[in-house]
DNA sequence: AAAGAGCCCAACCGCATCTAA
DNA sequence: ATTAGATGCGGTTGGGCTCTT
């Protein structure tokens, strides 16, 4: 026996690195049905390559329904300013103070937003108020900072209203029909996998606490309600060029949905994932740049289509059902993506720097 | 257009804490 | 009371993105 304590997982049989859709959809798919008992057991019954506490990484700060994407507000700013005043880098602390915001994303505001503008605080008086200096209150972005680039975005946190709007919307919209897809096939066909489990119904137990409180999976709700199981008000945020790149895998996964434990599915649509090329990866980048404007965001969604069609040629897969008719005019598939109850909340503050977008998807509730 | 610099954030790591046996 | 395993927490970082030159 060695000494000190045993990691918590063969680093070695585990996947490191950003999470593919596949894995999201896995892993949700797998928490939706059988909660989160056993984080360190849970990616071996998922079918995961990853380590439990990555799943619980993810599952908390990112595909958690509650989760709540998007910009901080100015209120929640200062009030994040304030607690930590008292609280110090207490994070988890603090976040509990903000519904459906995790620390790691008040951590990640705090160590680029916040403490560098309040680096251009001075303290103002006896008040014991912060106040901003009179150069950084300044409207002018141009002075500050002038040896520093990207810095400016930090005073530009006041030119909210400059909102972009680019590519990743495809991609929230796609996760978000494939999650619908997953969760309508997946319960249309067997769950055995599910009865194989021990304790499938730990997410039946009314008072189980690692099933989130939408992940009740009533099999017996009808098609056009299942739909519902993902309304939940987070927004799903991509950040690498391959998710934005491969999107409309909603329409693979119609073609037949898995159970989680069919690791030849699953493999192949992480493989999916790697068809496209750099090339493909660069233009489809160029296009989308050229729309991330207010009102010709969408215009990406002809882009998709292209590719998917591509990729359905290349698979040799059918049409999938339900209307998703490959060769739909391009204005009737962009309605089918952007449903009109669909809630976009636009970010009030852009990321200027980082080119991360978030969405409400889902109907507000 | 290309290269470099800087920024952002998702995810990792390791330690701390909790819990059950 | 002790110990091992599981989970939580906070610090850190790598890769991708945007902006500037």
């Amino acid at each position: 026996m060695g000494k000190g304590r045993a990691p918590c997982c063969d680093k070695s049989q585990v996947k490191k690195g950003p999470w593919s859709p596949a894995e999201d959809l896995r892993l949700v798919t797998f928490i939706q049905k059988h909660g989160h008992e056993n984080w360190r057991a849970l990616p071996k019954q998922a079918g995961l390559l990853r380590c439990g506490k990555s799943c619980r990484l993810r599952w908390i700060n990112y595909l958690r329904p509650d989760v709540k994407r998007g910009n901080f507000t100015k209120e929640e700013e200062e009030a994040i300013i304030k607690l930590h005043q008292t609280l110090g880098n207490k994070w988890s602390k603090i976040a509990s103070h903000f519904p459906g915001r995790t620390d790691n994303e008040i951590k990640n505001v705090w160590n680029t937003h916040l403490k560098k503008r309040l680096a251009f605080k001075v303290p103002h008086s006896s008040g014991g108020e912060l106040k901003e200096s009179s150069s950084i209150s300044s409207s002018s972005s141009s002075t500050i900072m002038s040896g520093g680039k990207r810095n400016m975005a930090i005073e530009l946190d006041d030119q909210w209203k400059h909102v972009s709007v680019t590519k990743r919307t495809r991609v929230l919209e796609d996760i978000q029909d494939l999650h619908m897809e997953v969760t309508r096939d997946e319960f249309r066909t067997t769950n055995k996998e599910a009865q194989e489990l021990p304790s499938s119904s730990s997410s039946s137990s009314s008072d189980n606490s690692n099933v989130t409180n939408y992940s009740q999976v009533d099999v017996s709700l009808p098609d056009d309600q299942m739909g519902s199981l993902f309304n939940f008000s987070g927004a799903y945020v991509r950040n690498t060029l391959e998710e934005v790149s491969k999107p409309e895998i909603q329409d693979i996964a119609a073609v037949e949905i898995p159970s989680e434990s069919d690791l030849d599915f699953w493999n192949m649509l992480d493989g999916l994932y790697s068809l496209q090329t750099n090339e493909e990866v660069q233009l489809h980048n160029v296009e989308t740049n050229k729309n991330s404007s207010l009102g010709v965001e969408y215009n990406g969604e002809v882009e998709n289509r292209k590719w998917l069609r591509y990729l359905e040629n290349e698979l040799g897969l059918e049409p999938a059902r339900d209307g998703k008719q490959q060769n739909l005019p391009e204005d009737a598939a962009e309605s089918f993506l952007v449903p009109e109850n669909y809630q976009f909340e636009i970010p009030m503050k852009p990321e200027v720097n980082s080119g991360m977008e978030y969405y409400h998807l889902w109907p507000s509730l």
